[in-house]
DNA sequence: TTCTCTGCAAACGCTTTGCATTTCA
DNA sequence: TGAAATGCAAAGCGTTTGCAGAGAA
């Protein structure tokens, strides 16, 4: 009961979250699925594009600059990214959802460190064996088990600015 | 990094869970910390001792019957008694905090087993050992570090009634 | 009496939605 | 041309807050 957990040791950035997908990429699986490739869409994907971070709707949509659109737009566009698998979407508990774009076959199932001070996130890499999961169902008959877990701290350097 | 977590294997509810505070030792922790007991404060500890589950504002609200008072009172409450400890808040990422009565000295840490169909709540016993905490600590240099973990799944019955 | 708490109503922040118009294919 | 996406404004929902009056100590 005391072994270490399948959680990685050592975490560090996915190879995927490094090297984010070409934008013709992603335009073409919004072609491919007869999506239409609008300015504010591209915009939207562009600014994913730049930021390894979680991001939520309103920093994104700060972050269009000259590109700007509604940011009714930017909400319906990362609901329908969302569904199509191009993005993740992640929660920290303040009540506002973030997003990070995903590799084409990539389920982006990964957790954050986040200071409670600042909001600087730092990606943790693996999880969970499913086996834990696998033994919630043995126990109480539950099927597609998932999880959310989330980790939160005080960051360096706001532990120093204290 | 195959082994098993930390997690318990056997998930069960804690002793804290089936025998809840009496409401006079409720009452006492209040009068101890200059708290005055008021008839909506005690109504929303009694609705809270006759639960398990972890339950919304909206729902102590509504289950407060006779002893109704106003919802931001609920709110302002909860507020109060997770301050005091008395009270844990629980976030299963549907935007609506869910809350539980805690016996005191206890920390109420423990996660959940959610139904994505009928909500549904099963607890979950046991935890991450703080060897993982630690980890992350020493890797990124983090303090204070804590977690939030919730699982979700399709119980038996709505599995059935598919 | 004093300080807290409550009720009421308004406001707030994130998110969604209805509708007319524009844009892509 | 026809379906989908956008802009704009309004609304929805959980939650908080300002303020005057009520209630506990």
């Amino acid at each position: 009961m005391k072994q270490p957990c399948a959680l990685h040791p050592h975490p560090h950035s996915h190879a995927h979250r490094l090297i984010q997908p070409p934008l013709n990429e992603l335009t073409e699986q919004l072609r491919r699925r007869d999506r239409k490739i609008t300015a504010p869409r591209q915009a939207i994907l562009e600014v994913l594009r730049r930021h390894q971070h979680p991001l939520t709707n309103r920093e994104i949509h700060a972050a269009l600059g000259e590109s700007e659109c509604d940011l009714a737009t930017v909400y319906r566009n990362l609901n329908t990214l969302e569904q199509m698998g191009m993005v993740r979407r992640f929660d920290f508990g303040d009540g506002t959802a973030r997003f990070e774009l995903l590799a084409e076959g990539d389920d982006g199932h990964h957790h954050h460190l986040v200071c409670t001070r600042c909001s600087t996130v730092v990606e943790v890499d693996g999880c969970f064996s499913t086996e834990v999961e696998a033994r919630l169902a043995r126990t109480h008959g539950f099927t597609q088990i998932t999880h959310r877990l989330e980790f939160f701290g005080l960051c360096p350097k706001c532990a120093a600015g204290t």
